[in-house]
DNA sequence: CAGCATCCTATGCGATACTG
DNA sequence: CAGTATCGCATAGGATGCTG
């Protein structure tokens, strides 16, 4: 086997490596959706219960209404979340999510629950490191 | 308390949304870097053991030089890993896993995991989606 | 209400060349 | 070997206006 091109991941899985463009390698594949600037915040939300779009967009109000769209359509499209349109006037949409995005979700907020415990110690390393840098 | 301004997230934690910007949301500010294309990658690798510049490189064949010191700083300056000059001649630097940067992973790593392990369902899910988006 | 279309800017990232 | 410096592109994302 080669070294130089062929590596065990953690996770127990071997992967390519001189083919680890992003729709060959889970890793990559998966977590550029996820990765996104607003990804993890939607889940985030919609792990907790269903809500329309404008509950989104007022609860995440900086986001625009171009990438609120475009999160939900990339996070619909990988199976993470359902759009049920309600046909009323003016017409409602909710979103809620999926059997395979609260699966994803429970490792995820475990990473979401480590960055808010340990929050302080990454501004902190950020800080020292900053310092270090100078003289 | 203004439902609109502020929510709980699953994570236990309230984050005001109305300031949800990068520097003060943890989930957003930590999610940002490890977020980026090669930084899971780097981390993956380094939370195996110790390696060198070159090491990585080859082992990341399709990534430039300039992007793995800039993922390799960014992640240093985070806390995640730890850089070791050796000052012999040619220098060699190694970069190994921190502790934080351990505490991370332990998280993470579970998603990784589960990227692999659903990425067919993930995949099946895009195709799914993409066909009934025709006709 | 829940979008889509268009335009524009910021920046992540790659390619190439040079250095202690 | 392990970087830094410069250039250039592709795309993520924001602002604004229009629609069923």
């Amino acid at each position: 086997m080669d070294n130089a091109a062929r590596v065990t991941t953690l996770a127990g899985e071997p992967c390519d490596m001189s083919n680890w463009d992003a729709g060959n390698c889970p890793v990559r594949d998966v977590m550029n959706q996820i990765a996104g600037k607003w990804s993890t915040l939607i889940l985030e939300l919609l792990a907790q219960r269903p809500y329309r779009f404008g509950e989104l967009r007022r609860l995440v109000p900086d986001i625009s209404q171009r990438m609120l769209t475009q999160t939900l359509r990339d996070l619909q499209r990988d199976g993470y979340i359902d759009r049920q349109v309600f046909p009323t006037k003016p017409p409602s949409v909710e979103y809620s999510m999926t059997e395979l995005g609260h699966s994803l979700f429970e490792p995820l907020s475990k990473v979401l629950a480590w960055a808010g415990d340990n929050h302080a110690a990454v501004k902190a390393a950020r800080v020292k490191f900053d310092a270090s840098e100078l003289g």
